[in-house]
RNA sequence: GCGCCUGUAGCUCAGCUGGAUAGAGCAGCGGACUUCUAAUCCGCAGGUCAGGGGUUCGAAUCCCUUCAGGCGUACCA
């Protein structure tokens, strides 16, 4: 609609004022209602050009638009805003789309497809996944929905850290609970896991060992006791995420990095390109040459490389598996480290923005009004597990979109568990629930569900109609928005508003009146309605229930 | 010290990449269920967009600066 708009004004203007090239012309919606359905400012843009008062201009236009039968009002106000009102009619023709594009409705080809990666989570298998990575979890997964929907091609990735020293430490927790259960009185030391599952998985490695675990040389049980933990806590990791409906297309082991022999080859093809050099008996990555703040060791004196070779390695693999866009989903804190990836991308003759990181900023939890205090190392976090018990998958996943992911959230989980109307998810899920509620009624009246061909447009007369149709017919936008600013939050205000009005709606309008032809043609928006939600829901990874 | 982020109603936050009189939700006050679900709705009140400069027809939005808070500044992961 924007477009038809935008290519009448354009049109408009080569044909008023052809000597003088046209800036681009910007569609917008007006702050407020009264001024109608669109606007445009290209008058106040024209102004300095054609050296004319930005109101003579606006009038000249308006002059002309008006005969383009799309209009029913083109008004020039302010200091020279174009302001567009279309019939309802033309709004109502919006539902057609709606009909016929269904659960699809809001979805599109892309011109220009691409092959995208999202890489989320990735947690180190060293611990149950927390509210943080529960964060990541919804952010991320959201993300690939909205990015398949506006057509690109979508992967989405979990990397695991199954290498390094967070490994052997994990193996060496194991292995000193197995001693301890064994009556070995031993310390155990505070850099090490202190959490209970630990304790659990010790447990379990010795019935399924018994003692051959010391028969093993210190090492090799230590080693045993890591592959153990880690694939265990892993399958709990996918466990919590399958009940949060999170799925994952790949899950990347930096093990196989080293395997396939892809550190030594990523860091030898940035030597070969000029990027990496040897001082100080390290080897360096030259990432002040991309505006880091110094160069980064990749290999230590020691001959171990760093955890940034291995995200070197992951990044070159990354794109030789042919990914036009990467998007990483790191935790906030992690922030310093932007540049000298980029940089990376950049010294493998990539573009740097096809990478881009989508940083997760802290989820404070209250409960009783109180923040609960959480620590990694004391082993105090709070884990995704226990809220996806306490609030559910649909209210944790609303509460973790409600706000940009790079600012602070405050998870009130008194709030979210309630069922009352101060719970923001039931506000939208009950909007949907009531539509359906008004379909069940239909059906036991014998009221059958009609559709656009059916229907009479010309019945939609009330303001709160057209603002929904007009609501409706943007949806499709606000996707394509959502998608491109890698920002899941702006379609949950959307959802918000659109259940906002439709409630108020429900509360001063009856759909099945007696009069059938008014009647359907009320079914058959509220019906758009519910179809718009659900489609919107389903991009949040929330459900849409019929009853509640 | 340097870098990044944040600062908008009592609280939690939006503000569509520069537009018209800055918006929601909570909390506060006052109202609405013989009606398709009151998990809802209606009304009232609430603001120096942290402060100060600048850019222009026009700034919460862009630039500079001050202040306040958070994070990052490893041959750690």
């Amino acid at each position: 609609m924007k477009e038809q708009i935008r290519a009448s004004i354009e049109k408009t203007l080569a044909e008023l004022y052809p000597e003088i090239q046209a800036p681009t012309v910007d569609v917008d919606y007006p702050s407020q209602e009264r001024f109608g359905d669109y606007t445009t400012n290209v008058a106040m843009q024209l102004a300095r050009p054609l050296r004319t008062n930005p109101r003579q201009i606006a009038q000249a236009l308006a002059e002309k638009l008006k005969q383009t039968p799309l209009f029913s009002d083109v008004e020039v106000a302010g200091p020279g805003f174009i302001n567009f009102t279309l019939s309802t009619e033309i709004w109502f023709e919006r539902l057609k789309d709606v009909e016929q594009e269904g659960e699809r409705y809001g979805w599109r080809k892309h011109p220009l497809p691409r092959k995208i990666q999202v890489e989320f989570v990735s947690a180190n298998p060293t611990g149950p996944l927390h509210v943080g990575h529960g964060r990541g979890a919804a952010v991320g997964d959201s993300l690939a929905r909205l990015l398949r929907a506006i057509g690109h091609t979508v992967e989405c990735e979990y990397y695991i850290n199954d290498i390094g020293r967070q490994m052997r430490v994990l193996g060496h927790s194991v292995y000193l609970r197995a001693c301890q259960l064994k009556g070995e009185d031993i310390p155990f030391p505070a850099d090490h896991y202190q959490g209970e599952y630990i304790v659990d998985i010790a447990k379990k490695l010795l019935e399924k060992e018994g003692d051959n675990l010391f028969t093993l040389d210190e090492e090799e049980a230590v080693a045993r006791c890591g592959k153990a933990a880690a694939s265990e806590i892993l399958e709990a990791i996918k466990k919590d995420l399958d009940d949060f409906g999170v799925v994952f297309d790949h899950w990347f082991s930096e093990a196989s990095l080293f395997e396939k022999g892809e550190v030594t080859a990523a860091i030898e093809d940035l030597k070969s390109r000029g990027y990496v050099a040897d001082r100080d008996g390290a080897t360096w990555f030259l990432s002040t040459k991309f505006g880091d703040e110094k160069d980064r060791v990749v290999v230590r004196q020691t001959g171990e490389t760093t955890y940034f070779a291995s995200d070197i390695a992951y990044h070159w693999d990354k794109f030789r598996r042919g990914f036009d866009q990467v998007i990483d989903v790191w935790g906030a804190d992690h922030h310093g480290y932007i540049p000298r990836m980029k940089g990376v991308i950049q010294a493998l003759g990539y573009d740097p923005d096809q990478l881009k990181v989508v940083l997760i900023q802290l989820v404070n939890l209250l409960r009783g009004g109180q923040r609960v205090s959480m620590s990694t190392r004391g082993g105090t976090f709070v884990t995704l597990r226990e809220i996806l018990d306490d609030v559910g998958s649909d209210a944790a996943r609303y509460f973790f979109l409600m706000r940009r992911s790079d600012s602070p959230l405050d998870f009130d989980l008194d709030l979210a568990r309630q069922r009352s109307n101060e719970n923001p998810v039931f506000y939208v899920q009950y909007a949907h629930a009531r539509i359906c509620s008004i379909e069940e009624k239909a059906r036991e009246a014998g009221v059958p569900t009609p559709t656009f061909g059916q229907v009479t447009g010309s019945y939609l007369t009330l303001p709160e109609e057209k603002k929904l149709m007009k609501r409706l017919a943007r949806f499709p936008e606000v996707v394509s928005q959502a998608a491109q600013a890698l920002e899941p939050h702006r379609l949950v205000y959307y959802l918000h508003e659109l259940s906002g009005e439709f409630h108020h709606y429900y509360n001063h309008t009856r759909v099945l009146v007696d009069d059938s032809g008014l009647a359907s043609a009320r079914f058959f928006l509220a019906r758009c309605v519910k179809q718009v939600i659900r489609n919107g829901l389903t991009l949040l990874g929330i459900s849409a229930p019929q009853k509640m």
